[in-house]
DNA sequence: ATGAAAGCGCTAACAA
DNA sequence: TTGTTAGCGCTTTCAT
């Protein structure tokens, strides 16, 4: 009977207590009698009551729902994002709406109706800061970043430790022997893409290398972008020995473009990524990555955004998740690689 | 001001009318005196005043929330589906609560806390029955599947057209001169495996072609499951010219089984998949596949739910959603082949 | 055209 | 320990 129009009045009537009991041990109130409990209870099931959640709401002033907004639903790093804040926020009672926001319109249309209207207690951000959307986020109300840290106080964040990611990256590509090391970039508007150029040029500094403006080539994130950096690259005549993508997608864009180039990757060209995506073992060669877990993110913001809510005193907190190197194929040792890198016959001419 | 707690009651203090007036003007009733309107107008604007929505759900005792259950959020065809939905229901003045349900378990507890405390009036169930999980679904509540038509009476559904799918996938193979086809399927408890068979058997048969049941192998929708079928059928030493695989996830674990054996696609075998992954021109080759248009399937689903709520008499649909063929390099000619087809130098021994 | 009264199903505050 | 009385903010019904 899952339309069950059972009311509290009516299991309070069937048991023969008030209303008001019943509320009790729906709530597991102390002060009732085990007597009385009992009874309850065995009413309730018999009459099969589920409490309305709506009019608890309405009595109680708050919703029992987050809202997540993130620019599409659909790309892995976001859906697992929600993912991760969705069972997270279900076991603490919570459910999770939610919605797409690609620009910084429907962003704040999105906010009318879910937070004006005092729909959800809590939100989510995914990436506040890759357009003006930040500008319309609301004060004094619960509100967890993830992707960036927010740059008012009072706003927890969680994102990857793109520094470190960064930083992982080269090093591992610096450990193999590689000297001549290119990057690809995701937006530069996005704190991530900063940070994890700050890890490319530690990592580069400690082992002494100065790199040149030149060997750094912005993409937009897509794979397309990815191919078009590399692209850029030959056509300087300067083809690094090694490349390390912002994110796997990237990576995948570049190696695509090496080998319509010709150019065999790894033995000729490292490419490292970053994400691990479902099939970065599948690409050819199979993809060596930094991986992020996004579940734990999603999960971790979730949680922040929770302790937020029942407790708004709650510190805020900047949260942090620690990549993983994640070697496959496509990265070898510079000192085995069976023919000239391109950009040393490219310098002999 | 978003945590303005002004009721209809101070706008209609404010405004000089009760406040049934002011409920009259937000719901655009007719009975309003132009005069009185532009008054309580400008009230509602001068004090930012905004319904609350929960207090509406209550009084109307319906909630504008729909939920989609999915197996899980992450794959990209759940989380397109869900996208669709959700940019569907905002359209119509709905909120869309997305939760992974993967176990029957975890879907009843889950109905439990969004239908029988009406928490959501809709339900989307994306693979009602890749388990036993319909067995909890509710009757009498309004109800969408994806993926497969409902088995009962009353349930609309929207689909790919699975067989149809199939069958395009077999016509693209047989029209490049292949006769000897073989088929990955996915796991053949879920209807849309079943019906991408038939089409497949549909193709075979109009072709004059008989197949044997060795060339049919089963995988569970996974790239490694591509894999182990690619293995499976060399090891019968009976290797098709071509293999439809029944998505893409699958094709590609078959073309890194082949590429592991020195096979090499297309020239020694075709492979089609279906789906059309974001990156399935960036496999090596770029993945010839059947294309299915999921956001649709997820707005036509959103849209069927709508109506079905909001006209209860609204007759039951069974929506399917037209594939396309894709065509890119993992699929060529047979008479084209450079080398002889494995299985032949295999039956020539 | 407008207002007053009642109630949606629950919880909180008080009283007994 | 239990029951009674008031709301939560809105809509609906019925007067006026």
């Amino acid at each position: 009977m899952p339309q069950s129009r059972v009311t509290i009045r009516d299991v309070a009537k069937h048991a023969g207590v008030s209303h008001q009991t019943v509320s009790r041990v729906i709530n597991n109130s102390q002060h009732v009698a085990p007597k009385t409990r009992k009874k309850v209870q065995a009413s309730i099931v018999e009459l099969d009551y589920r409490p309305n959640a709506i009019a608890r709401s309405m009595a109680l002033g708050r919703t029992c729902l987050l809202a997540c907004l993130a620019p599409n639903l659909t790309d892995f790093t976001f859906a697992s994002l929600v993912e991760g804040a969705e069972v997270e926020a279900r076991k603490h009672g919570y459910f999770l709406i939610s919605s797409s926001a690609p620009t910084p319109d429907i962003l704040q249309h999105l906010l009318n109706e879910l937070i004006d209207s005092r729909r959800v207690s809590g939100l989510i951000v995914i990436n506040p800061y890759v357009d003006e959307r930040y500008s319309y986020l609301p004060e004094n109300f619960p509100l967890v970043f993830i992707g960036s840290h927010a740059r008012e106080p009072g706003i927890s964040s969680v994102t990857l430790d793109d520094e470190l990611a960064g930083y992982l990256a080269v090093q591992h590509l610096l450990s193999l022997g590689h000297r001549d090391i290119a990057m690809v970039t995701g937006v530069m508007i996005e704190d991530c893409a900063q940070k994890r150029c700050i890890g490319f040029e530690k990592a580069l500094k400690e082992a002494g290398i100065t790199h040149t403006a030149s060997q750094v080539i912005q993409g937009d994130w897509s794979a397309t972008s990815g191919r078009d950096a590399f692209m850029a690259l030959t056509e300087t005549g300067k083809v690094p020995s090694a490349i390390f993508a912002q994110n796997d997608r990237m990576a995948i864009g570049v190696m695509q473009s090496a080998r319509d180039m010709g150019i065999s990757v790894p033995e000729q060209l490292s490419v490292i990524g970053l994400d691990d995506l479902p099939l970065a073992s599948y690409f050819a060669p199979p993809l060596t990555t930094i991986r992020q877990d996004i579940i734990k993110i999603g999960s971790k913001a979730a949680q922040l955004l929770i302790a937020n809510i029942e407790e708004p005193s709650h510190p805020t907190h900047r949260l942090t998740i620690n990549p993983e190197l994640i070697v496959r194929k496509s990265t070898a040792p510079f000192n085995h690689q069976k023919e000239e890198p391109i950009e040393l016959s490219h310098n002999q001419i």
